[in-house]
DNA sequence: TTTTGCGCTTACATTTTTGTGTGCTCCGCA
DNA sequence: TGCGGAGCACACAAAAATGTAAGCGCAAAA
């Protein structure tokens, strides 16, 4: 989002990792806050910014450009410019993100499926306390 | 990692997604610099801290400590103390940890297969331009 | 008998990066 | 004159990653 140092430990690190990691770098691009769930809400259709707006809880303009930009840069949106007046944004998914999706959905999945367990543990946790 | 301040929109933010979304809950719990790489190691086998370090490139002993604590909060890892001197400290995956790694396969495989329509797609800008 | 070392963790201080808030722009139309 | 769509610029707060140093329990070395 801002720039980054590229001497740090940090930068150098993640330029590491990423690099001999193709998990870490798939993460590396889906991991904003608001990434995954663009991504998710511009699947299968073609959405304006305003309306893609409506459909993400509580994102300030700002977030949304940012992420977006960031989600273009990495290929997996694309973005149209439609030479109106107001102007028309739309985007939608590139080939490589509509690849992507079998693999959020599994992990959409997991994630509940864990969240459950989870919960489930501190229940019992709480009961042994009791 | 430090605590979170509850009222910041950051945080609220944070957690009405992980609350309605289970694929942020899931990357919220593998998005940390270290922790894929950790659960990648851990695949199949019980490593001690140690071992686990010398397989990790560059981490300092706090690093991994600290995202050690996390994955073992988050119910991916389990920890086990051997009270010996000097102690030994193993790790291995939870249950839960097992059923996501094929999900990280496909994950590694995009990454890798995205990275180079992404180097593709850089080149040929390239070439235009001259 | 003090000193050293191992294997792992914690406390405290800092640096980087990420996420937000606010205000401003540009362009025609009503 | 004001509105709406789609942002951008600048300033700041919060969270994540890192660095440094110290601690602990006890055996083996000096």
């Amino acid at each position: 989002m801002g720039k980054r140092k590229p001497t740090s430990t940090n930068t150098i690190n993640r330029e590491t990792l990423i690099d001999f990691c193709g998990m870490v770098y798939a993460v590396d691009i889906l991991g904003g806050r608001w990434k995954l769930l663009i991504l998710y809400k511009l699947e299968g259709r073609t959405l304006r910014f305003s309306e893609l707006k409506k459909r993400l809880p509580n994102v300030s303009d700002r977030m949304l450009t940012l992420h977006l930009q960031e989600l273009e840069k990495s290929g997996l949106v694309i973005r149209t410019v439609h030479a109106e007046v107001p102007a028309r944004v739309e985007y939608h998914l590139s080939e490589s993100a509509r690849q992507l999706a079998p693999v959020w959905k599994q992990l959409e999945q997991w994630g509940l499926a864990h969240r459950d367990v989870m919960e489930k543990a501190g229940e019992l946790s709480v009961a042994i306390q009791s």
